[in-house]
DNA sequence: CAGTTAAGCGGACGAATGTCCGTTACGCTG
DNA sequence: CAGCGTAACGGACATTCGTCCGCTTAACTG
């Protein structure tokens, strides 16, 4: 039972919305609630309906906008494991996030959806198994606490997407370090 | 120059919105971006226009909902101090947030848009001086870890908004946790 | 008490969101 | 290539938000 393969036009208009968002938030400062999806839909030269149709969520919409960003997260999990012990590799892991949010502010506010809806296809961006994999190694490394999964991580970690544009600099390590000093096991 | 008082017809409208919304945050389980401004107009029997004059944001209007328990946990924070080592101090009093979270769940989210506006007039409910003392006496007494204040504090404790209905018990005891031990110096 | 001032009102209005129905046009098949 | 089925479309519509203007009325003063 093969699915029949998109249309072309709506192939073609997808990439258009997803182009026009990524824009969009660019213009907005990476803000996820403020995007507005007529505008949006408008510049993308899309109605309002298919906008919704391709993207039932804003969190849909962001959570492809960011895709790329998304899977180079998942990918260098397994890398950072092979090299550094499993709390240094989580404490690697959340450094490049702060570099991906630091850019792009929308990146944090799409993980955060992303783990409470299936935002994607298939496992390759399920950021959440991911970091699931740090704190497991972690803990069976004794390094990282145990009870902790990766939605309360995600939970946390949304605390970024809420830090004003101005104070980025000023808050995003320390609001990771507590994170991750919060995660670790003492002895 | 005193100001004059406001008029009575004020006084009993802007009652009255507070009334329709507090219903309407235990019908909607504490959701605070879930809450529909037109209807808690309609339900207080006031225009639109008054509800803004009144309340100019959401945040504003969840804010005097939640005033009582705001001035509660501000207001135990010196008896804390009083009677406990500064970082017991903290640990009981997040206990205490998340008690009145669990029952009334916009409470956190209150916590949050006050310490980025300033929702009430004096100082009583200035949570974020509340928690600020307590994080400052820890620093003092080399418990708690310097270079975080209580705004940080605030966006790590924004997780609890964010925690589905059915994950409460789950979830938010462990997010507590990591936040307090993440804020504990460790030597 | 009457007159005045301005606090406070209601709801019309435009913008934005999300839904859905009639229409369009893409892609497949014979 | 023509015809058919249906994927996909646009945009009207109702709802909600937030603003603002003309009107109402509460409160003060002489």
């Amino acid at each position: 039972m093969p699915t029949r393969a998109p249309r072309a036009d709506a192939v073609v208009n997808r990439a258009r919305i997803v182009s026009s968002a990524r824009a969009a938030l660019v213009e907005s400062g990476g803000s996820v609630e403020g995007l507005r999806l007529q505008a949006v839909a408008k510049d993308a030269q899309v109605g309002q309906g298919t906008l919704y149709r391709h993207f039932p969520t804003r969190e849909h919409l962001v959570a492809e906008v960011y895709r790329q960003e998304m899977t180079e997260l998942v990918q260098t999990v397994p890398a950072l494991l092979a090299e550094h012990p499993p709390l240094q590799a989580l404490e690697l892991w959340l450094d490049r996030l702060l570099e991906y949010a630091r850019v792009k502010r929308g990146v944090v506010a799409a993980i955060e959806a992303s783990a409470w809806q299936d935002l994607y296809a298939d496992n390759e961006h399920r950021l959440d198994h991911a970091l699931q994999t740090l704190l497991d190694e972690g803990a069976a490394a004794g390094a990282v606490r145990e009870g902790v999964d990766a939605t309360d991580v995600i939970l946390l970690l949304g605390a970024l997407s809420r830090v004003p544009e101005g104070q980025w600099d000023a808050r995003a390590h320390t609001l990771v370090t507590v994170i991750l000093d919060g995660l670790r096991r003492y002895r």
